[in-house]
DNA sequence: CTCAGCGGGAGGTCCCCTCAC
DNA sequence: GTGAGGGGACCTCCCGCTGAG
């Protein structure tokens, strides 16, 4: 396990007391804690995205009555003047295709593309070694090479000014689509997060060698971060966002939408029969149903232990 | 209708490119646009209620990284001066409990309190006048009552001086739970801010009748914000929620969660009795294997037209 | 190396004002 | 009533630096 453990039980207590019973707060907390957390997103990205969340809902009034600025400052206690930049901006990013401040991926684009660059920037294939440390033996050299782990991808050990080369490289492609305005120049600072977070992950391992003088890093994963539960954290922004989207058309009383909560006690004994009855019983209704070429449905559930009622 | 239509089409087209493809910012805007523009919460409100969300995550990083500042501000880049401080809110928020920004309620308390803050302060029962303005005939007076929608509550109509030293009163009393540190001060701006916004959600009719040279203000709701779609949009809130924290469980592999999405083409003349089936279905189950005094449980599901694949 | 402090700059949220249409 | 411009306050997110344990 690469990643920490879950919030303890009553840590998680903690922070529900805090957004206590406001179903808005705990929606943005359950995000905060699934980007930033495990997706590794920095603090300062999470605030962009949701500022710019904000400023598509303003830009939408804006529309919606008529492109009166004054009226859409109101309604949202924001100036007239900053309405008038924060609808430029979105105009702008409308025709010029992103240039938002979003999360846009799961994770960093600095940390997928890792794993990717280090192949590319120091490749290494079988008939050339590792380690290219100069001055070591070659029984030195094998020896810093067994010290990994035997899942680690074949790649080139490199040692603390290559290693942050390479996250400079990361970060400066990472910017490159971004608009000159806001663009975050490199920095020690951002350099040691990005290293920190790779190192975290598991990604990348340090290696202290008592051989050399300086750390060298392996590269130990093919991969930014583990499969499994950050998949399963993935799916779950994925659900919740098409679930949203879905109860959106139910506000609305688009045709065709269902929704439902049903609230119920079980024995132990019977609760895993039931819900495996559930999930037959849910896949045999959409395959009687389906019909190709017909219009394209999603059904999505849940069902577990209910925390307070 | 009191609110402005939905986002047309195009729209909402456009703001989907925006956050193109990227699940975890498709929230963070059904949330802004819900809470803004439905729950009408300030554009700050929102930001205050993301931010404390993230601070949030680096205090529950913090306590599960051995209390070490350092380390946790490296994860998410930020100084370890800053991780300090949040720290020390997060806590004091604990110990004295709730006195962070938080959305809290649906709708800011300013709006909810209205009607009856309006009752309070200025009674009016059967036998006294609704308007109270001097210099009026009576016969004036009631073709001033009469310009009322027939929904309308039975309460004083106030004049411009009245009717400000009431939002005035409000915004106090939303001010009163909230630590000196962060209070708001009584603004022109924020004056303007939630008088329009109780003339836009139609809790309160400005009249400016040709016979008093100042604008009069009428109750026109008993409660801020219409039934219905308002409502809806709670319930959608709060739904989310909770099937956020449902996935929260079985990412973390709890026993006894269940998640799905079940994806199917359907043909038109069967969809509502497909649906209707499902609701039924649904029911059956939860009552079949319901059992007083058991493991207390919830199953949410949702359907609807599949967006993009 | 970690922890502590102090400096600065940029940008955003707030406030208020005036003037032309 | 709206748009467009000016001013200033404060906070927070970024950066860098130094010194004590």
């Amino acid at each position: 396990m690469t990643h920490q453990s879950q919030v303890p039980p009553d840590l998680k207590q903690d922070l529900l007391r805090v957004v206590d019973s406001s179903p808005a707060d705990w929606i943005l907390l359950n995000l905060a804690l699934s980007t930033m957390k495990m997706g590794g997103h920095r603090y300062g990205a999470f605030l962009d995205a949701a500022t710019t969340a904000a400023k598509l809902a303003i830009y939408s009034t804006f529309v919606e009555q008529g492109e009166n600025i004054r009226k859409t400052g109101f309604l949202y206690h924001v100036e007239p003047k900053r309405v008038k930049a924060i609808v430029h901006e979105i105009q702008q990013a409308l025709a010029e295709g992103q240039s938002l401040k979003v999360l846009n991926s799961k994770e960093p684009y600095y940390l997928i593309a890792l794993p990717f660059l280090w192949q590319e920037h120091f490749p290494c294939n079988s008939s050339t070694a590792r380690v290219r440390i100069q001055g070591l033996t070659p029984g030195e050299r094998k020896t810093i090479e067994e010290s990994l782990p035997a899942t680690a991808p074949l790649a080139r050990i490199l040692d603390q000014v290559e290693f942050n080369e390479l996250i400079e490289i990361l970060h400066q492609m990472s910017q490159e689509e971004l608009p000159q305005s806001h663009r975050m120049p490199f920095s020690d600072a951002l350099m040691s997060h990005i290293k920190f977070r790779l190192l975290h992950s598991g990604t990348v391992l340090q290696i202290d060698s008592p051989l050399v003088d300086i750390p060298l890093y392996a590269l130990t994963s093919a991969s930014y971060s583990p499969k499994g539960e950050q998949e399963r954290v993935f799916a779950m922004i994925d659900d919740v966002a098409r679930y949203f989207s879905l109860l959106q058309a139910w506000v609305s009383e688009d045709a065709g939408v269902m929704r439902g909560v049903e609230v119920f006690d079980i024995a132990p004994q019977q609760r895993q029969q039931a819900l495996d009855e559930l999930d037959a019983m849910l896949r045999a209704w959409a395959d009687k149903y389906h019909q190709d070429g017909g219009l394209p449905m999603v059904l999505q559930f849940a069902a577990g232990r209910r925390e307070h009622d």
